[in-house]
DNA sequence: TAGATTGTTAATCGATTAACAATC
DNA sequence: TAGATTGTTAATCGATTAACAATC
């Protein structure tokens, strides 16, 4: 009988999904308040800016370790670059944009991305109209040369940006390229091999939640993570 | 001592943000087996399409009603409509579109907000440079010309898509000029008076969640909701 | 020290799932 | 009827909150 060992790091199962979309949120509000020039912050604040409880704020960082300092708070420049390991975004992920539409178009020029360690590093488009021309920089290649280029440029994640028609068989093709995480803007429900990890993104479906809200009186504020 | 009154109507609390979130899905799921041609579904099969269990399908239904066959299932276009009367989908929106910048400008040629009842009614930016041109069919107006507009549009949602430095003071405008719920892409957390929505769209914090994801194994699909 | 704040436990609350009688 | 499927209850599971000893 093995005595069950124990727990080494301060928590190797994965997090609860609502942990870690709040865990970015928290990090958003470090970089306002480290912009503002303050350097350290309490639980108790960031619970208040983001509306939040302060006991909900230490336990999701408690979940990857302890980052605070009893009776001071957190540093923010620690706790900062303590969460972004957290998530993984304590390196540069490049990423392969996929559809040249409204959107794609847009994301291309997407300031926030570069701020948070996000790269575009090609962009593809199956159009042969556009496929050899260059946008905003990036030359446009067909989505045929994406297994190529994803392994020369070390590419594993890909927005997708392509009408909903089209999408699960876009999908297959990022899939058998080896991207291993999706972010997807078509309005479908994608089939992904189990190793693969997918976060929609369906707009529409947002501007339903907020007719809801506003439908049904109350208002309140709530994030989409 | 007065009776706790009996319940009328289906359900007059308000539904869980969950379920609301998942309703939206269910609507896309219905549009597309209507569009292949079938009349009728089961929640075990709606249920199956999106990775969930009957059981949540038929709860998160019978929050709003009873719409379904015993023995038979849903009659699709049914469904469909008792879900918009549920968001409050089944009427058009009409929406401003404030902050032409370039996830604006995508949103102004965005397809999917029509196919489901929105409609992009006004466009407003602060730059000089920009009010008073015309782009794509909308002429685009100062954010001071919104109380106006709005009322004479009957607009009451906005989607925000301005630089996060002054999301907040374009939000104090908009509320002030009666608008009731705010689809905001600005990085930052809003404040709003109690009647207001607002639902947060924050490309980057959905990258990250990704990032997560595939960072630490499991793979799988989620939808931001 | 006194005051502040963390990390964590236990209690509460809410959401998901299984199971099944009622219905077609 | 037999088979299928709903609506709903009760059981389970997970997430949030309150409370407080430990710490600075």
């Amino acid at each position: 009988m093995s005595e069950k060992p124990k727990k080494i790091q301060p928590d190797d199962r994965l997090a609860p999904r609502a942990v870690v979309g709040r865990l970015s949120l928290y990090l958003r509000q470090l970089e306002a308040l480290q912009a503002a020039g303050l350097t350290r912050v309490s639980s108790t604040q960031i619970a208040n800016m983001l509306h939040l409880r302060d006991a909900q704020v230490r336990k999701d960082l408690a979940f990857f370790g302890q980052f605070g300092h009893p009776g001071i708070g957190y540093q923010i420049d620690e706790l900062q670059s303590s969460i972004r390991k957290a998530l993984g975004t304590d390196r540069l992920w490049p990423l392969a944009l996929v559809g040249l539409g409204n959107l794609g178009r847009a994301l291309i020029r997407y300031k926030e991305f570069d701020k948070h360690g996000f790269r575009i590093a090609a962009v593809f488009d199956n159009d042969p109209k556009k496929t050899g021309t260059i946008v905003q920089d990036y030359p446009v290649y067909s989505i045929d040369q994406l297994p190529e280029i994803a392994k020369s440029h070390g590419i594993s994640i890909a927005a997708l940006t392509v009408p909903a028609e089209v999408a699960q068989e876009v999908v297959n093709k990022l899939t058998e390229s080896g991207i291993r995480g999706i972010l997807n803007f078509a309005p479908v429900a994608l089939s992904v091999p189990a190793d693969v990890s997918v976060v929609s993104v369906d707009l529409s479906v947002q501007l339903e939640q907020l007719v809801y809200k506003v439908s049904h009186a109350g208002g309140g504020v709530s994030y989409s993570s």
